[in-house]
DNA sequence: CGCCGAGTTGAACTGAATCAAGAAACGTGG
DNA sequence: CCACGTTTCTTGATTCAGTTCAACTCGGCG
């Protein structure tokens, strides 16, 4: 929490909001200003496609902040729904820091290191997606996320690695 | 041109440089600080996996910047070449002034946004990835990179895809 | 002119999706 | 605390999109 002070300034707007499991917290289609930190619980961004199929795009725990960074910064329509798997507590602030001007160099020096760290995790995403198997991308995920499994149910990690529940049921089969 | 000033600032070391068609620029494994801006030609960052095949991560056009952001921010070994598609200028320039404090907010604030089109344009792509046939991809490539098809031959854009070349050929047949 | 990389085509194969059904686990209200 | 309905997980049969392999064509370049 204290470096998040440390990004976002003192001054901003934050708000410290309680959500149940399953509340959505944010639709596809609006344009968000929002960013949202986890400080306790369990959250995840998803987009749905024509089909109606949900793709797990993140997960969001202790310490994790959720956002849709260029519907925050360029006021695009998200493509991200938002919801709960678990009781959450979240602060939800607003991204509009990188325009007010109250921010500080080393803000966003720090801002810019969150940015840079995130577009790591989507080029390893990006290139896992492309060159691996479903079971590679599977035992990639249980080395990165140890934990995360004992928290969300199987057909989330499925929707997370781009298979189906059944695909990631036979994988697990075969240990 | 202008802009990229406006970002590393008139103090940075920016060098220019000319590449012959198919040179390499960078490779996997070394941890670079360096972030390569395209004054003109074509330039390609890809990884390549344990059986030898080639994954175009992105292209690089005029007025675009290729790099390993989190190599580069976090000093991590880099798992992305980087060649030139065509005979191209390219203004090199280091990434160290997130630290060397001589970046100005208004510098910052100008990164921010460049990383966080780049988040948005990742995001995109592993939305896709997950949710669209090869097929789909490839009429929302021609939409996004409408000039670029006239410029590298057609494997390469089965290898950002995701497919190989002979099921890009077969899409193509089917118009 | 000859060669080599790029593109195409077809046949056989395979990883993962789909569909359908049943078993296990879960939580909610009585 | 049990009983019930609802998700979640598993399993098997079938289908399908995309891979692999191999052969052939074309165009450009040295």
């Amino acid at each position: 929490m204290d470096f998040l002070k440390e990004i976002i300034g003192a001054d901003t707007k934050a708000i410290h909001k309680n959500f149940k499991k399953k509340e959505i917290i944010q639709k596809q289609g609006v344009v968000s200003k929002n960013a949202f930190y986890v400080k306790k619980g369990l959250i995840r961004s998803y987009s749905i496609d024509k089909k109606g199929k949900e793709h797990i795009f993140m997960f969001g725990t202790e310490e994790w902040i959720i956002a849709d960074i260029e519907s925050n910064v360029f006021s695009k329509p998200t493509q991200l729904y938002i919801d709960t798997i678990e009781d959450s507590e979240i602060v939800v602030f607003s991204l509009d820091y990188l325009k007010t001007d109250q921010s500080t160099k080393e803000k966003l020096q720090k801002n810019s290191k969150l940015l840079a760290r995130r577009i790591g995790s989507l080029q390893r995403r990006v290139i896992q997606l492309m060159s691996s198997s479903a079971k590679e991308r599977y035992e990639m995920f249980l080395e990165t996320y140890p934990l995360l499994p004992n928290r969300i149910p199987q057909k989330m990690i499925a929707s997370y690695l781009g298979i189906t529940a059944e695909a990631l049921s036979k994988i697990r089969r075969e240990l």
